[in-house]
DNA sequence: TTCCTTGTTGCAAAAATTCGCAGTAAATCA
DNA sequence: TGATTTACTGCGAATTTTTGCAACAAGGAA
């Protein structure tokens, strides 16, 4: 995992925030967990490393890493949010919004799309894990709105 | 308002639901919303309209119309989850990380990104009113992560 | 029409998420 | 180091969103 590479404490600091064991041992938790995280996941992995941390800090800590890059949320499907470490394992999902499977496809497929962003709007896409809703090949035959 | 231009009772059954003056308000409600609709929007005006619509069958009537396709639901930075109907002012929103600043663009400008989805993967993405989350080009220089 | 079948609603309760605040502990500076 | 400042945590409570269920009503058949 990409947990290694960085210096986490000196990327909280260059945001304003503090470094907490908490806001560490969250992250932890969410590496430890391999592909997306759930909350329920995080939540048991985080009570496991120390049972005293609060639900609502497991909350705010999940906000904070979103707010400074190093992990992303989203939004697949079923089972609610999912967070996992940004930029480890670039791809991104299709949902079907007629019977929801989920397609992935690889991370440099939208580069065409992000470059085009940045040229005209000079806005830089973090595509990291992005999720697209539509319809998958089978339902668009089956012609439902 | 394209609320004229459909028989919306068809489209439920079509796939699937019953029609119900429940749901027919609140597409009504979210239809004299100019904008994005919040929850608390959607809630008053129908409170308006009939005041014993309850709360969870509004999240319900709303999850419907989505399912359909009638509506679409986003998350712009700070509201919560907004509604709007679907193909309505077709837009989408860029999103900044560091600042939160929601910049418009057009509804082609993605074009070309869906053309090449739907060539590779066969999906037809609903571009819909999609919300990309980025970096400004004022925060990209600020250099912060 | 009237009678069925079964999806929907309103209500109440549960679950999930956010918020306020006093105590605690990072970070900075002497 | 030790003192000061102020962000963060844990806890309880509020708020938001979801769920279970009995009564109700939409849609189809007779």
């Amino acid at each position: 995992m990409s947990h290694e590479n960085h210096d986490y404490p000196q990327i909280l600091r260059s945001h304003g925030y503090r470094v907490t064991p908490q806001r560490l041992i969250v992250l932890d938790a969410v590496c430890e967990i391999t592909g997306h995280a759930t909350l329920a996941d995080i939540h048991a992995k985080v009570i496991e490393l120390d049972p005293r941390i609060d639900l609502s800090t497991i909350y705010r800590a999940l906000d904070v890493w979103c707010a400074v890059g190093l992990l992303v949320e989203s939004e697949i499907g079923d089972e609610g949010k999912v967070y996992k470490i940004s930029g480890e394992s670039n791809h991104h999902h299709l949902v079907c919004q007629s019977c929801g499977v989920v397609t992935t496809i690889s991370g440099t497929a939208l580069d065409a799309m992000v470059a085009e962003i940045h040229t005209r709007y000079d806005f830089q896409i973090n595509v990291d894990h992005l999720t697209l809703q539509g319809k998958c090949s089978r339902c668009q035959m089956t012609g439902l709105t």
